[in-house]
DNA sequence: GAGTTTGAAACT
DNA sequence: CAGTTTCAAACTC
């Protein structure tokens, strides 16, 4: 189907001309700008939005911490809660302030907390009861051998 | 779904 | 540092 060219009127553009019907690119350009505070909102709001979820990880069910103590997995990989089934949370942007105190603090008691590159490979478990062969276990959980630093006892999690 | 078990994290 | 308590997840029924 041939396409016919319009023509182009100023009119069109103008917001004062009564008839205009504008695109929505257009209305959104005539938007006024919001307020710092709720501009700020909406970039917390989007950068949130744009913390996908890892595949794999299980949303936290925290209920008396606001996810913001190392109990927390997400707290504890440096992630905000998104979709998680936690109560009375505080670990968004909605409380940037207290989740920032929570890091610092945290990170002055548990220097590697938060640290990726170091926080797999160097973890030790110190299970008693499970052999280290249930989910109990942080090295079986992460599907990796104990190693001579885990301070478990009866481990049957070891390479043989 | 409720209750129990477990070990990390937090606390003293 | 060691003992104890708190916590959230894993597990069991």
């Amino acid at each position: 189907m041939e396409q016919r060219k319009e023509e182009i009127k100023e009119s069109d553009f103008s917001p004062l001309s009564p008839n205009t019907t504008l695109s929505p690119l257009a209305m959104f350009c005539m938007r006024p700008l919001p307020t710092f505070g709720a501009f700020s909102q909406i970039i917390n709001s989007e950068m949130q939005k744009k913390q996908s979820p890892v595949s794999g990880d299980l949303p936290c069910g925290c209920q008396k911490t606001k996810c913001l103590k190392l109990y927390c997995e997400c707290f504890a990989e440096g992630k905000y809660c998104l979709n998680c089934n936690c109560k009375g949370c505080h670990n968004t942007a909605d409380y940037e302030e207290e989740r920032k105190d929570a890091i610092d603090s945290t990170k002055d008691k548990h220097p590697g907390a938060f640290r990726k590159d170091i926080s797999s490979n160097y973890k030790v478990c110190r299970c008693k009861k499970s052999f280290c062969l249930k989910k109990y276990c942080e090295c079986f959980q992460a599907k990796r051998p104990c190693s001579n630093n885990c301070k478990c006892r009866g481990c049957k999690n070891m390479n043989l």
